[in-house]
DNA sequence: TATTGTTATACTCTATAACTATA
DNA sequence: TATAGTTATAGAGTATAACAATA
């Protein structure tokens, strides 16, 4: 039993398919699995803007949030401050955003859309807009409106 | 209008919690975090084997298909065939998982576990077991049973 | 002393091109 | 001519340490 030399026994899963096994039953590679297609889509969708998904949110959370800090918006996407300076930087240079100090304490950078970069995230809303409801559609509406309270309960470790 | 030295209005957006606006609704948004945080747990829980999860997936794959070509794993996992070597070098280096020249087609490596890494996944699938046990426990069974339909039609790019 | 933003740096993950040995 | 595995390499994303200015 040591090596041998059958065939069969040396290759074996040779069809077409794999048996991924308990990994199709397992939340995290599912879960995993359906954020890969939809970064996927993201970058299809926005490939015309040029926008990545960090990109979109830290827009999003300026425009909604405008003058806030930026370590707060870094905290806020999870993303280190230390990595959030370059990302901030190349918004900017592309004249989207813009830092201006805070009157009130000088170490923040309080974050601004530009005229170009508002009209920017209008553009943006509007696509992501018609994502959500070709997704919705394509779920059903139930299922798609289901999903947004349990996911909410595992990104903030509710498990 | 032009700067203006209004503190109100140049800082803005002081309150403790920031809004994000329409992202909590955007699928992809909930979607990302909610994997981050799974992916979070995961590092914890198998630390202690020192394993990480695409390692994970590639024995779970390899224990359910003894002898499947190197780069088949690969495609099923979505990881392209050139990062994978290393991957599998690593595995191997660690006496979890051989690589065996098919007898069929030579220029094929096929993949096998060792004693020591069936083992190894017998150990990981009682500890994702658990893990599974206690996320449908938090949300409830048929809530976490829901999810898995519709996170693998979107997996599947079904939208 | 602690915090905000910053630089420098390293490590992982991912992506592309080019090679080899087989088919 | 095409495919399986490999190497080399470059680009993102992410992590830590240390610093300046300010609180």
């Amino acid at each position: 039993m040591e090596a041998g030399d059958e065939e069969t026994e040396i290759h074996g899963a040779t069809g077409d398919d794999i048996d991924i096994g308990p990994l199709g039953q397992e939340i995290g590679y599912v879960l995993r699995r359906a954020q890969l297609m939809i970064f996927r889509r993201f970058f299809a969708d926005f490939a015309a803007e040029d926008i990545k998904p960090a990109q979109y949110s830290t827009l999003m959370i300026v425009s909604r949030n405008p003058g806030v800090a930026q370590g707060r918006v870094a905290a806020a996407l999870d993303i280190k401050k230390t990595n959030f300076v370059a990302m901030v930087s190349e918004l900017e240079r592309r004249g989207l955003m813009l830092r201006r100090p805070s009157a009130t304490d000088r170490r923040s950078q309080c974050l601004h859309l530009t005229d170009t970069g508002v009209a920017l995230v209008e553009r943006l809303r509007s696509i992501a807009a018609r994502n959500e409801d070709r997704i919705a559609a394509a779920l059903g509406d139930g299922v798609y409106d289901g999903l947004f309270a349990p996911l909410r309960r595992i990104a903030r470790g509710e498990f």
